[in-house]
DNA sequence: TGATCGCGCCTTTTT
DNA sequence: GGCGCGATCA
């Protein structure tokens, strides 16, 4: 196949740029993945370059796994498996495995997620006497990292204000607490690796041989470890190919510095730049809509973005009463689209600000009966059954990982309680050793009975490190789960205790995916994880997603909710003109995701924290030209909906058709489309909509919609 | 020690 | 509106 088929002329220009220093800026939907993927491959095809040679660094786990396959197919698995990619985090893994020795951690390192951060901050905050109710753990652990970020080690942080002090004093403690526990940050991955490269001149100068070329995706939104560790690596005047859209950048709260594109000129002054303007995802209206609100944002060079479609359906913009009210609607407005055939549920995502906001569309999408994808939110590591048995798991692979031991030493309960796990900690920190340590040679003040309990704890973990070399991770997980008999302390016979267990159960069989992973590598991949949406990925049903988790996806359909101010700008970036600048990035890289139609929609009333307020709609949405809009919401604020249903959007379709009255009732035999037949529990009213609860035979309890959810009355 | 209840605080966004 | 934490009791 030839490489550049279907390529335009920047695009080819992109993908075959002579060696050095290639800057791509391109707009949203201008295929700026598919160039990084096309020139790997042209490296390696017609440049005779060889795949080892190659590091090739992306933004997520979801998008290197993408590439990868897409480059399996273009260069045969065998050639694809010897490129280095994935993202900075998931290579600094690597490279720090390889040269533990070097950077003088264990070879056997754990990595911290963001959940063991927070419990080491509160420790140390503890540790220090510092109260945790003035010092807020989640504030000083984003200091610290930031710091981190910044390359800037503890003894260098400059203090400058007694607040800045408390955070150097924990951010110490913190560090020492990390490497107590043979533990790594997210942080540390990259701090680590660059120091490693920055002192070890031989060691770099290896890396800098197998590198030579590198490509980085979503560079706009690197940090400064990140942008230090690329240029560490391309400093031998090995090839550096970054692609770059300023208008997505929004990651800047994490670290991601937008000065390194201008570090980047300065640093290669032969540095090509590359545009591309032409999008091929979007209509026009929906490129000048998206360009309406970017335009407004200071300082950013203005893309000409052109696409050569049509002009398309113009946005629809929506008031609702209330969230649940919009939800209602997004999903109506899916069901009729789908009815009509005029798009399929798969084509449809939902986006919101922040994950709070899914609960509404769950509710809706779940009394209408109609499947839907949720990414991100409850993630799956997350879970505490999850995150229990991972950490046995670390236990075992490291026994000095205290954050791991004190979480699971009483799970199931095991008679070890607060007090005897406190005066264990304190003992580790008096001899400065890890708590395992303590528990195998334990102080003689404990009482007997903890004393007893403790003993068999170490007999229970001994047990398993002794099989530990011998035993596959799936083999090591039943083993745990049989001596904890975990699942009799799971299944406690509710519906939750069900759904833990099968967890359990979901996280075997990743383990069983990845046979013969080493645990060390297992771990690591667990702890780099994030998304597991890889699962659902075969059903054809609506997806609702965060804004930022919309980054790189596109959707024939997009429905962007909760555009008021205060959300969408978020309420705490509302003082800030940088932060407010990025609140529009967000919304505009939203935008953008959608190929063909674009829903937006706002609440008047908005609940926080359970008090509803009114609320008003989005500043962001007066910068969409109002030509591009087919007519807003006229609903009269005049409180909640009473007797009739919103329908005074304009839109071409027909409102949905909503029963009035009850229409079924308990006794009822009905039939499903999805769920097949079942028997109807119950039936009320709930605002204007009749809510039936039916025991289908198959699916079992589910409650629904009438109005949506078109049921066949078989008998009565 | 472990279960239960009430209180306060919270919420950005993710590798 | 929910979750974690601390106080309180079996």
């Amino acid at each position: 196949m030839d490489l550049l088929t279907h390529l335009n002329a920047q695009q080819r220009e992109a993908v075959t740029a002579s060696d050095g220093a290639v800057l791509v800026l391109a707009g949203p939907g201008s295929g700026k993945t598919r160039v990084l993927t096309r020139r790997v491959a042209w490296l390696v095809l017609e440049q005779d370059i060889a795949p080892w040679h190659i590091l090739a660094v992306t933004f997520t786990n979801k998008a290197a796994r993408e590439m990868r396959a897409r480059l399996d197919q273009l260069l045969g698995a065998s050639r694809s498996q010897r490129l280095s990619l994935g993202t900075f985090h998931a290579i600094c893994a690597r490279v720090l495995r390889q040269e533990s020795e070097a950077v003088g951690i264990s070879k056997d390192y754990v990595i911290f997620d963001s959940d063991d951060q927070l419990r080491l901050v509160r420790q140390a905050l503890k540790e220090l006497n510092l109260d945790d109710k003035r010092y807020r753990p989640q504030a000083i652990h984003s200091a610290i990292s930031r710091a981190k970020n910044e390359l800037v080690p503890p003894e260098s942080y400059d203090t400058g204000s007694y607040y800045g002090e408390i955070v150097k004093r924990v951010y110490e403690r913190y560090q020492a607490m990390l490497a107590l526990n043979h533990a790594l940050d997210f942080d540390d991955l990259l701090t680590k690796t660059v120091w490693l490269f920055e002192r070890n001149p031989g060691v770099l100068a290896r890396y800098q041989e197998r590198y030579h070329h590198i490509l980085v995706d979503e560079f706009q939104d690197t940090n400064q470890a990140q942008y230090r560790l690329l240029h560490l690596l391309a400093k031998r005047q090995n090839s550096l190919f970054c692609v770059a859209d300023e208008d997505q950048s929004i990651y800047a709260w994490r670290g991601a510095d937008y000065r390194n594109i201008r570090r980047l000129r300065n640093d290669h002054p032969d540095l090509r730049v590359i545009l591309l303007e032409q999008n091929y995802r979007s209509t026009q209206t929906i490129l000048d809509a998206a360009r309406g609100v970017i335009r407004r944002n200071p300082d950013r060079t203005d893309k000409a973005l052109f696409t050569e479609r049509e002009a398309g359906p113009k946005i629809v913009i929506r008031e609702a009463y209330d969230a649940d009210e919009e939800a209602r609607t997004v999903v109506d407005t899916i069901a009729q689209l789908v009815a009509q055939e005029s798009a399929k549920p798969g084509d449809c995502a939902i986006m919101y600000r922040t994950n709070a906001q899914s609960r509404a569309l769950e509710d809706a999408f779940m009394r209408a009966g109609l499947p839907y994808r949720l990414v991100g939110a409850t993630r799956f590591y997350a879970r505490a059954e999850i995150k229990d048995l991972i950490a046995f798991l670390r236990l075992i692979h490291n026994p000095a990982d205290s954050i791991s031991l004190t979480r699971v030493i009483n799970v199931p309960a095991r008679a070890i309680g607060q007090k005897t796990v406190a005066s264990l900690e304190s003992a580790a920190r008096d001899l400065g050793v890890s708590v395992y340590d303590v528990v195998k040679n334990l102080p003689a003040d404990l009482g007997v009975r903890a004393q007893r309990a403790l003993a068999a704890f170490e007999e229970l973990v001994e047990g398993w490190l002794e099989v530990r070399d011998s035993l596959t991770v799936v083999e090591l997980i039943d083993r745990v789960l049989q001596d904890t008999r975990y699942a009799e302390y799971l299944r406690d016979g509710t519906d939750e205790g069900e759904d833990r267990w099968n967890n359990i159960l979901e996280l075997r069989s990743v383990a069983a995916e990845y046979a013969g992973l080493p645990l060390t590598e297992f771990l690591a991949e667990v702890a780099l994880v994030s998304d597991v949406d890889s699962l659902g990925d075969d059903v054809d049903a609506p997806t609702l997603l965060t804004l930022h988790a919309a980054k790189g996806l596109e959707f024939p359909i997009v429905f962007i909710t909760g555009l008021e101010e205060g959300v969408l700008p978020h309420s705490r970036s509302l003082d800030d003109g940088e932060q407010l600048a990025e609140e529009r990035r967000l919304l505009y890289v939203g935008m953008t995701r959608a190929k063909d139609q674009l829903y937006l929609s706002y609440a008047f009333i908005r609940s926080r924290y359970g008090d509803n307020d009114p609320s008003i709609p989005s500043s962001f949405l007066n910068d969409i030209p109002s030509e591009l809009v087919a007519g807003r919401s006229k609903r009269s604020r005049l409180g909640a909906p009473s007797g009739q249903r919103a329908t005074t959007w304009d839109v071409k379709l027909d409102a949905p058709r909503v029963r009035t009255g009850p229409n079924y009732s308990a006794g009822q035999r009905v039939r499903h489309k999805a769920f097949g037949e079942g028997l109807v529990i119950e039936s009320r009213s709930d605002n204007n909509d009749e809510i039936v609860t039916v025991l289908f035979e198959d699916a079992g309890l589910k409650r629904l919609m009438a109005g949506l959810a078109a049921l066949e009355v078989l008998s009565n």
